[in-house]
DNA sequence: CGGCGGGCGAAATTTTCCTTCATCGCGTTC
DNA sequence: GAACGCGATGAAGGAAAATTTCGCCCGCCG
């Protein structure tokens, strides 16, 4: 009841189905608890939350020590020490440390508050600010330029490319969709889950389909992905869930990272943010690829423009 | 010979006889090596050289490990790690993660360049993030908070919220339209200039009309805005040319900033960014200044898309 | 030349870490 | 509503790393 959807046509699923490359980073990595922790099981998360809390108290705990402070067992830490992608616990513990000397060092992404419904508006500017500036760095550091040069690649060779982004999303995938015209690439954004779909069977092999969802469960830009997979189609994934369904049907997975949000600022915020860095990566990725067609397209779309502005200039 | 100095008073002798007092410190670590130095052994002066001339290499070495590197033994390790202050290896060698972690972020290059052609991926993610903050921190840097509050309270009370954006800037009037309408505002954004200035006619006093233009010269957001301010309207700007011809029917500036941009990277991509941020902004700011109405709203719409979503959460 | 002191490393011991497996709780299905 | 199955969880045994012990060997001094 719950394979029957992974495998529909002749396609064999995509190698990568689990978040097998990554690498273990140094600071980045209270993002990855973030981006990692609701595919957890719950002493799991106590794990990762303990960790992230006090990387410098923890760094001087043993297995045992940390299993007795989550109130855990040691193969529980162990096992999200590896989901967090170390080969085990030492080496967690030596992220730590370094995590917790960054931290030290002032180099410390430390705790950023959350605001508050009476934050004067200067405190607004400021945390808002500071958050954004983290998730740049936190979703730069768990890029996986592997992933992204795929997907440049089948971009820049790519007859036909169809983006699908619902609610918040839909803005980014306008936004790369926009840009790839730009630079004389054929690319849709298609918001409308119907019409998504009817283009995307229309996709077949050299042709590629970017999903892009937060949730990684956004059903309706799921299904028009898997459309497009089963057609043949290049696909790729931009998503804050690199476990979610929507990477099943992506032959290239990107992953987004996830801000901390609060009632006030709502997921979709901090999300967008990492999903533009993303899309600029993809952007200019494939305008170097195809340099001399591209800078020409930018040019020509400049000049078109032009004359919608108003003539006084500078 | 060598218990004369142990015991001097009644008091019970401290548990470790070696020299404890020294601290295990976290940087100054190449200072403690030349300073001890002097003192050590030849064996043991290799061990310390070798650490403090690869501590991210040496971190990831066991005591096994180091020791063949260092063509010595394990037991001379210890002793090393014993007189550096640490009350063995494995202290040593979380203090040397500590330290590699520190010079890989203080050795942030400062990635200013523009992006070029041939630049690896590697380096793009990196120059774009770089970007992409330093325009963050100076939009910020640059925004009139008293500004900011005046459109703030000019959205919390408008009957009727109209966002005018083309192109790039289309996107972002979009984002905020979006999001106002999640907390229960009446807000619409319109691309097409046709239907904007239809719709701007019919706005009146108390209403609100924000354009969006990153040149302030653009005609099809610029006339729209006008009809707005002619009719009564409150108008906002958020342009990055504070003396753009925008302006002169804006009731209040927000001004977004302007990083380089270079051939490969259109100006679309920064200003979107900073425009971003304002936008942004003015959502928290309104979301708290109608907290009572915002909050619930939030929530229902959170709501009203759960169905949207696979059912398989954890 | 012989004794002596200390640096040094091999091996034993202990601690820490990892793996395996049985249990338990939870959701699912009939 | 009951039985089932699956996955999460921890206990215990086994591997690896770290630490201690102990004796060798080299160089210094008498």
């Amino acid at each position: 009841m719950k394979e029957n959807f992974a495998r529909r046509a002749g396609r064999p699923r995509p190698v990568a189905v689990a978040p097998r490359p990554a690498p273990p980073e140094p600071g980045a990595l209270a993002a990855k608890v973030r981006t990692m922790a609701p595919s957890m099981t719950r002493s799991m998360q106590r794990v990762a939350e303990t960790v992230a809390g006090d990387p410098a108290g923890c760094a001087a705990l043993t297995v045992t020590g940390l299993a007795e402070r989550t109130g855990t067992s040691e193969a529980t830490v162990v096992r999200t020490a590896r989901l967090l992608g170390y080969p085990g616990y030492r080496d967690l513990r030596l992220a730590l440390a370094g995590l917790a000397a960054q931290q030290a060092s002032g180099a410390a992404p430390a705790v950023t508050a959350d605001i508050s419904v009476d934050d004067p508006m200067s405190e607004v500017v400021a945390k808002l600010t500071a958050d954004e500036r983290q998730t740049l760095t936190d979703t730069a550091g768990a890029l996986d330029l592997a992933q992204l040069e795929a997907s440049v690649g089948a971009l820049a060779s790519a007859r036909r490319i169809d983006v699908y982004g619902i609610g918040a999303s839909s803005l980014v995938a306008q936004d790369l969709a926009q840009k790839l015209l730009r630079i004389g690439l054929v690319a849709h954004a298609h918001a409308d889950p119907h019409l998504a779909v009817t283009n995307a069977v229309q996709l077949r092999t050299g042709d590629v389909a970017i999903a892009i969802t937060h949730s990684g469960r956004t059903v309706d830009v799921i299904e028009p992905l898997q459309a497009a997979f089963d057609h043949g189609a290049t696909t790729i994934a931009v998503t804050g869930r690199p476990d979610g369904e929507v990477t099943q049907y992506a032959d290239h997975v990107l992953t987004t990272s996830t801000a901390r949000e609060s009632e006030l600022r709502p997921a979709a915020m901090s999300s967008r943010t990492s999903q533009l860095l993303v899309v600029d990566c993809l952007f200019i990725g494939v305008a170097q690829r195809t340099y001399e067609s591209a800078a020409p397209a930018l040019h020509a779309s400049y000049e078109a423009l032009a004359h919608r502005h108003s003539p006084r200039d500078r």
